[in-house]
RNA sequence: GGCGGCGUAGCCAAGUGGUAAGGCAAGGGUCUGCAAAACCCUAAUACCUCGGUUCGAUUCCGAGCGCCGCCUCCA
């Protein structure tokens, strides 16, 4: 497995520092507000990452950072006149929240940051102790140059910085490339005692401390946006390496940003959208077959037609998978045999052979789902073909496992695990819809159709659609319009 | 200015030293009581420009143009 690695800018062999586990880290949010749809990238596509990683066999433990201290968590309490405390906690909340409804998987571990003071007070102790960090009325900084491998992951060096000048003078810094680890209190903000006087951690302490204190010193994999490469990894590096003597992280893996209207996607510019309305509105595989339908190293341009073409994409796969388990219904299924096959179907059975092996060395290569969901969609064609040209009985069992391949390959992407319809709904909603939807095909068997076309016309004005199959009707919310995904939801 | 990335058909997007997956859209067909949907087929003469290496480059090298990111909080 092949990784790109944006410390030494190349395509690596992927070797977890331990045979068959993977320590990975991916940062996290600062909980100031709910996160935007660009802001889903990381989590979507890592969390991609570390499912594939465990469909090859790996065991991986994945820990990520809530930063619930942090002045944008402060400017906010302070504008809306609540407790830094209240807006994290609600924040928080929100955010896991918003991770289940995209199906990401939590993290084994995820720490937040004023649960994890004394360990970052122990952290820096170590910096002061080694001459790596000095206080300052209750400021304590790292010494940046006195660590040589600074600007390593960046491209950087400290020359270069210095001359850009854009660092802002700050007379208690030594110099000014340093960076704060510890910050002095100010009146009214959430603070710590520590051996430098009340305070709080900078943040990019949080992040070194959380991860060495959970992962051990050296990390397989650390993952995050490229916006964070410098300062926010730079600075990881140094102080953990300074503190630690061990290297820090082996694969450094950065995903590139979501674009809208030609610029990133980024709260300050305000040119963003929660990434939970986005969800709402087009459904959790639509997005994340919106990201994993390109390279996570470049970027992608968010439109809401993007979007609504992605939801397409997925109800292609869904409708073959209806398709199938309702031929399957239809007939005893009988055994696989290659003998009775018709050319077509020796063809399919070579194609889905094939089709796993294509899509895993797509994915060992850097994780090119691109690549991997073309294959899955060459499948879905294959399939579609047979069903559509006179099937044969002996070819059932290739539809099955068709069906099973899909599945199996879509676990480690989160898509395509749904049911292929709607489920009876529990509820008298669902139970009266489920009520008209037997009148009406009643009336249909009647040959009484007018009636039968105004409950279908009726319960559309009421935001459900209704598909008549060969057997059966299936019914959803409001696709037709701009009403969620429901089959992608199921 | 420094560092990094990108430029493939109408749109989105993989990939390759020997004329190039897939998705969406479009056109044609099949199916259906009707609707909607679905499925199949189809092409388009798609690889930013200019040089170089090569028998041969979209793929390698160089230059240029354009777009983007980082250099300040940011996924």
């Amino acid at each position: 497995m092949k990784l790109y690695n944006t410390l030494t800018r190349k395509s690596e062999e992927f070797v977890p520092l331990e045979p068959g586990r993977v320590k990975m880290y991916v940062c996290g949010p600062t909980v100031y507000d709910y996160f935007h749809i660009g802001n889903a990238r990381p989590f979507i596509v890592f969390d991609v990452f570390r499912r594939y990683l465990e469909y090859r066999g790996y065991r991986v433990t994945l820990a990520q950072n809530i930063t619930d201290v942090d002045d944008k968590i402060i400017n906010k309490a302070t504008s809306e006149g609540i407790a830094a405390q209240e807006v994290a906690r609600r924040y928080t909340e929100a955010y896991f929240e918003d991770l289940e409804r995209l199906d990401i998987h939590r993290a084994d571990v995820q720490p937040r940051a004023t649960e994890t003071i004394p360990q970052m007070i122990e952290f820096i102790q170590r910096l002061i102790d080694k001459g790596y960090a000095y206080d300052h009325d209750g400021n304590v900084y790292f010494r940046v140059r006195k660590f040589k491998n600074y600007g390593q992951l960046s491209g950087k060096s400290v020359d270069q910085l210095k001359s850009g000048a854009r660092v802002a003078v700050d007379e208690r810094k030594e110099d000014p490339l340093d960076f704060a680890l510890w910050k002095a209190a100010k009146p009214g903000e959430p603070s710590w005692p520590s051996p430098w006087g009340e305070g709080r951690p900078g943040w990019h302490l949080e992040c070194s401390v959380m991860a060495t204190s959970i992962l051990g010193d050296t990390l397989d994999i650390h993952a995050g946006g490229t916006d964070l490469i410098f300062p926010h990894h730079e600075n990881e590096i140094a102080q953990s390496e300074a503190a630690t003597g061990q290297r820090f992280v082996r694969y450094w893996m950065h995903n590139e940003l979501l674009h809208f209207e030609g610029e990133k996607m980024s709260k300050s510019l305000g040119n963003f959208e929660y990434a939970r309305e986005i969800t709402e509105r087009y459904g959790p595989e639509a997005v994340r077959y919106f990201y994993l339908a390109k390279h996570y190293r470049t970027p992608i341009s968010f439109s809401h037609r993007a979007m609504a073409e992605a939801r397409r994409a997925v109800e292609r796969v869904y409708r073959l998978l209806e398709e199938i388990e309702s031929q399957a219904q239809s007939a005893a299924e009988p055994e696989l045999n290659e003998a009775q096959l018709s050319e077509r179907g020796r063809a399919l059975l070579g194609k889905l052979s094939q089709t796993r092996e294509a899509f895993i060395s797509h994915m060992d290569d850097d994780f090119n789902t691109a690549g991997a969901l073309g294959q899955l969609f060459e499948l879905v064609r294959e399939l579609n073909l047979c069903i559509s040209e006179d099937l044969q009985p002996a070819e059932l069992p290739l539809l099955r496992a068709g069906e099973q391949l899909i599945r199996e390959l879509g676990r480690p992407l989160g898509l395509f695990q749904g049911a292929p319809w709607q489920e009876v709904q529990e509820g008298l909603q669902g139970e009266l819809i489920e009520l008209l939807i037997e009148v009406r095909s009643q009336l249909r068997i009647k040959r009484e159709y007018q009636l039968a076309d105004e409950i279908r016309q009726r319960l559309s004005r009421l935001g459900v659609e209704l598909k008549d199959q060969d057997r059966r009707t299936l019914w959803s919310y409001g696709t037709a319009s701009q009403g969620s995904d429901e089959r992608a939801r199921a």
